[in-house]
DNA sequence: TTTAAATTGAAATCCGTTTTCAAACGGATG
DNA sequence: CATCCGTTTGAAAACGGATTTCAATTTAAA
């Protein structure tokens, strides 16, 4: 999604939602735009402080969470025990694939795994909400290591 | 597979690793194999301490993952912050459907999916080496209440 | 037995997450 | 502007599950 529109969707979710537009809130959406996806709170929070030692952790956790509910960012966890924000792609979905060895991590969609998935919750009588699926192995370069 | 069979099967691997056997850890296997799966450290603590007031969370705790490395159980984590063990079928593989409402979790198996997110990685470079695929939604009972 | 090493369990510690609370801020109002 | 009130902030504390510590106990080999 654009930067801009995204700053819109946040300004407009906190009007809606009686909450105020402040210099962190718009900060911290400025750096966790402009920094790659799948960080963690840790990982936004200490570079947000190399530029204003000003912000708290406890801030960057919350608007991180605002993030999530106001739809522009989404929650995940790679089974690290922390969690870790990218930004949304509007109504795109994908699942990851991670490579154990050096943590990268290639996102990908597959309609007919979709489909599946789809399938066989109803042949057990479930309506799916959401999914996780997630593929851990080596990734080419430390594969032949 | 059967209890006797998983029983000799954790005994091996004690020996083999210079590990005893105790009266502890044959009380917990006892009960991990009775219990229904998918249990907590504290709720196969909690049944423990029923019958038997003298087994410390630790152990529990450690014993679980003695299991899982023993290959007779394995770990999860569907989401709710705390690990779960299920007793390994031998080769067997399963996914897991998860009503959001009850919790009732459902095992299920696809070997096209299965089939299909090796060719996923494949297409990546990646090869697999473990995943986890978890379908989240409404089962038949709590969708019509 | 005796002995050395492994195990136990209560309590302490870890570590990411979440909450608390007093001070600072945002923005609506006149 | 100046005032006011609800919101936000950030340091520190609390939280909660997982893990470790350590002195006492148990195991099993000698
Ligand atoms: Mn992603
Ligand atoms: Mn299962
Ligand atoms: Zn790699
Ligand atoms: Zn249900």
């Amino acid at each position: 999604m654009l930067k801009t529109r995204t700053k819109s969707k946040f300004k407009e979710f906190l009007l809606n939602q009686g909450l105020k537009s402040t210099q962190q809130r718009e900060l911290i959406l400025e750096e966790f735009l402009r920094a790659g996806s799948h960080l963690s709170t840790e990982d936004l929070y200490l570079r947000l402080r190399k530029k204003n030692p000003r912000i708290g952790y406890a801030t960057v956790h919350r608007t991180l969470k605002l993030f999530a509910e106001c739809g522009i960012a989404e929650q995940r966890h790679f089974g690290d025990g922390q969690a870790r924000y990218e930004a949304s792609d509007q109504d795109e979905h994908h699942d990851h694939l991670i490579c154990v060895t050096c943590g990268r991590i290639v996102e990908f969609e597959d309609p007919r795994i979709e489909q599946l998935q789809v399938e066989v919750a109803a042949e057990h009588g479930f309506s799916i909400e959401r999914h996780r699926l997630e593929l851990y192995g080596f990734c080419s370069d430390c594969r032949q290591a």
